[in-house]
RNA sequence: GUGACUGUAGUUCAGUUGGUUAGAACGCCAGGUUGUGGCCCUGGAGGUCGAGGGUUCGAGUCCCUCCAGUCACCCCA
């Protein structure tokens, strides 16, 4: 059968490639103009740290992770999400006792093992901030401007941003003693794994897709009602701020995101084209996480955001507005005898800055103008030939078909006439 | 991890109730008079019909197992 990706992999071939190329510089753009700094970490770090940072009872952690042990023993696992190898590096590199407030930015690749499906893929790529040192609802608010401002730039404006509190640790232990009660009373009606998680995470339950689910749990109470006057002040300030920036947002009390290390702010961009898969990109507050790793006491906030699942928006949309590279120049040849002068003059324009290209299969001329039509140069230039001898060079534009004896002196000028 | 659907040239697909050397379109290659692309015409290359096993005189067509893909659940980017 020969050698395949494996499951949930894929290979990024040219001719997708530059899109990726595209929408990548378009969003380091705007990260620059946030002024957030680009960070790069590990493909992998000690399994402990994802288990305490991303929370042992989590879907990522407690099936999907890849690990394994190398040589030495030690457990290692490929980073399933960012933010706890950012915060990891935070730490052990001291970035917060040089700035009052670190914003990072990282566009990278992860790995989950999970069952392959329309917009999720074992090994993805993600791209995202954290912006670590400040508590205050305005940071909540750029990181999230950020997002839509990134979304907004590709010509989604119709994606929706859900907004929820999911409190602290103040408020959340006394609210979800109360939804427990809550869930109890109707346990009976939900789906088995909603039962389950009633005791383990009942939060979720909160956010099941099951029609079933969702009809019991009606009524149930929601944190965003639960929360304590400093995460319900936090929560109000930065919805005023996100309206006077003129963000639309809806409050989604049953927003859940699945990382445990979240606190007060929450939120989620979705796509209604992206099939079941609808998550575009994720974020939320996490003012415990430092400590949590081993750090000291520092607030924090970012987003994660898939770029598969941009471009599957992007391409459905037709929204897509680069332009494939090809070489604009095509060096042909009429005959085998200008053949070294033709691979010099190919090695001339590139080093003038003009992609050039010429055949290399000795092949006829009609083949080689084939060839640079299929490759759509701008311009063909011919030598060889009685003209050659004579000092003449002929100079072929291909998108209009006009074509002209120039001295071999004037081709650079002339070119570069033509291409603009 | 669970379920449904699908697997025939590089790509998108035909392939009649099982019956000779498995087809088309597009793409690729070469020609259509000495040295010229796109359109058109002609020809060519390219498939162990996902893999393995079974039923049958005979399997791309039927059965089983596995693998892969797609979509949904779950979860999330």
């Amino acid at each position: 059968m020969g050698f395949r990706t494996i499951r949930g992999t894929r290979d990024i071939l040219p001719d997708e490639s530059y899109e990726w190329e595209f929408v990548e510089n378009q969003i380091r753009a705007w990260f620059r103009r946030f002024n957030y700094r680009e960070i790069q970490t590990p493909a992998f770090e000690e399994t402990t740290l994802f288990a305490r940072g991303i929370g042992q009872l989590t879907d990522i952690v407690s099936k999907e992770m890849y690990t394994f042990e190398d040589r030495g023993g030690t457990s290692l696992t490929l980073k399933p999400e960012m933010t706890a190898s950012v915060i990891r590096a935070f730490i052990q590199h001291h970035l917060g006792s040089s700035a009052p407030l670190t914003k990072l930015f990282y566009i990278s690749p992860m790995f989950r093992q999970e069952r392959p499906q329309a917009g999720r893929l074992r090994q993805f790529h993600q791209f995202g901030a954290e912006a670590l040192g400040s508590a205050h609802p305005e940071i909540d608010a750029e990181v999230i401007l950020l997002a839509t401002s990134i979304y907004a730039s590709f010509g989604l404006e119709k994606t929706v941003l859900k907004l929820t509190s999911v409190g602290c640790e103040k408020c959340r232990p006394g609210y979800k003693k109360i939804l427990q009660e809550a869930l109890r009373s109707v346990v009976d009606r939900l789906t088995a794994d909603s039962q389950r998680r009633v005791d383990e995470n009942p939060m979720r339950v909160l956010d099941s897709k099951e029609p079933q689910d969702r009809a019991a749990t009606a009524n149930v109470p929601l944190v965003k009602d639960h929360l304590c006057p400093e995460c319900s002040d936090h929560f109000r300030e930065l919805q005023s701020l996100l309206t006077k920036t003129g963000v639309a947002f809806e409050i989604d009390g049953r927003l859940v995101r699945g990382l445990d290390y979240y606190t007060k702010t929450a939120f989620e961009l979705v796509s209604g084209d992206l099939g079941s898969q609808d998550a575009l990109a994720g974020g939320g507050r996490y003012d415990l996480l430092a400590q949590e790793l081993g750090g000291s006491p520092a607030p924090g906030i970012g987003f994660a955001a898939g770029i598969e699942r941009l471009l599957v928006v992007l391409e459905k949309r037709s929204l897509f507005r680069g332009e494939a590279p090809h070489a604009t120049v095509f060096v042909a040849t009429l005959n085998g005898e200008a053949r070294e002068d033709a691979f010099r003059l190919l090695q001339e324009l590139r080093q003038s800055g003009i992609s050039a290209e010429m055949d290399f299969h000795r092949r006829s001329l009609k083949a080689q103008m084939r060839e640079a039509g299929r490759q759509r140069a701008d311009a063909v230039v011919l030598l060889g030939g009685d003209e050659w001898k004579t000092g003449l060079v002929a100079l072929r534009d291909m998108r209009n078909g006009e074509q002209r004896q120039i001295p071999k002196e004037e081709l650079a000028d002339s070119l570069l006439r033509m291409i603009g």
